[in-house]
DNA sequence: GTCTATAGCGCGATAGAC
DNA sequence: GTCTATCGCGCTATAGAC
């Protein structure tokens, strides 16, 4: 790897964790040089505009977490312990690190007026594939006896999404990781049959 | 009313609408001072400071939701239709105008570190307030046998909160207000012992 | 109570040396 | 590939006339 991908990687590494934590109004050049430890024009050797660099980010992130819904679904488990482990994931957003980063879709998704078009696609087709996931976990589960719930599997994932992303936000401010645990211990209890 | 005060509240008015739509770092003077109808500089005779806008809006917002919490409480109906009631509150801030509103307390939480500490510790009264509300529903829901839930009150009324408050975030970028509805719906069951 | 004018700052972005 | 220097803009906020 040459010296400018690591760059790359390490001002990407930066604005993400900013972004998580204090949004993209809320993060700047300069705070990402700082961390980084050059100046803030060098960034636009490797993104051209900040709109680049989200865009970036959002692919990334998105790769990311691709990668890790395949690792869930490709496991042995039955569908109940997918949901466990995927809720698992969203746990480790906040408990790994300083204790206060959201997942950067959902961050984006308030924001998502200040995002580019590619941007928001980006964001939306996130929060789409989640739900897809979370569909297929759902009826799987329903066919091998492991969940239960009402209705279309779609409306329970929406759900399911909404809960974690919008705890990530809640127990920031209000109970902290535990609280992140604890809700996420009580959603799957809500879909599980044991 | 004086012809401050109406202008106050119409101050008031834009800069919520604009912040439940882009936070707070998406909303400037100049986008109020548009929609109110008065130069930018005109704001500060109202408000000092914008912290000082942030925090009487907080203000406002928790002594209006406090309102709609009482009715709740006070009306004659079982524990799982105040559940109910309440997600439909949420429902209501999407689905009223423009459907594209989240929630004041939310979306600030979200830009916390934004915020000055009077307004940051408003935020987290609000949330921890909604969460003792809904504890206490559940609580009597248990108890009339409306409601069904396992563990500590407060881990399911943590869960209950951020599902309305993610889904008021995740829904305008998937599925809109249709799916902020059957997330409602689904949610309610949930938790219903029927 | 609202206005015009402007201060003072931080932002994203560009130019050009090394 | 990173630097210094700087542009142009939008922001919050202030001063002072009406």
């Amino acid at each position: 790897m040459s010296t400018q991908s690591d760059t790359r990687t390490r001002i990407l590494d930066a604005a993400q964790d900013l972004i998580q934590r204090r949004g993209v109004n809320g993060m700047s050049f300069k705070d990402i040089s700082d961390v980084v430890g050059i100046r803030k024009p060098s960034i636009h050797h490797h993104f051209a505009s900040k709109h680049e660099l989200v865009e970036a980010l959002l692919n990334r992130y998105r790769d990311q977490f691709d990668r890790v819904l395949n690792e869930i679904l490709e496991s042995e488990r039955n569908a109940q312990s997918k949901l466990q482990q995927y809720a698992e994931v969203f746990v480790q957003t906040l408990t790994a690190g300083s204790a206060d980063r959201s997942c950067l879709c959902g961050m984006l998704a308030a924001e998502i007026y200040s995002l580019s078009e590619i941007a928001s696609d980006a964001v939306n087709g996130f929060l789409c594939d989640n739900v897809s996931f979370l569909s297929k976990i759902l009826t799987d589960g329903r066919a091998d006896g492991s969940l239960v719930f009402d209705g279309a599997a779609e409306d329970s994932a929406g759900m399911i999404l909404s809960t974690l992303e919008g705890a990530l936000i809640v127990a920031r401010g209000c109970g902290g990781p535990k609280q992140m645990k604890a809700i996420s211990r009580q959603l799957v209890s809500c879909f599980s049959s044991g």
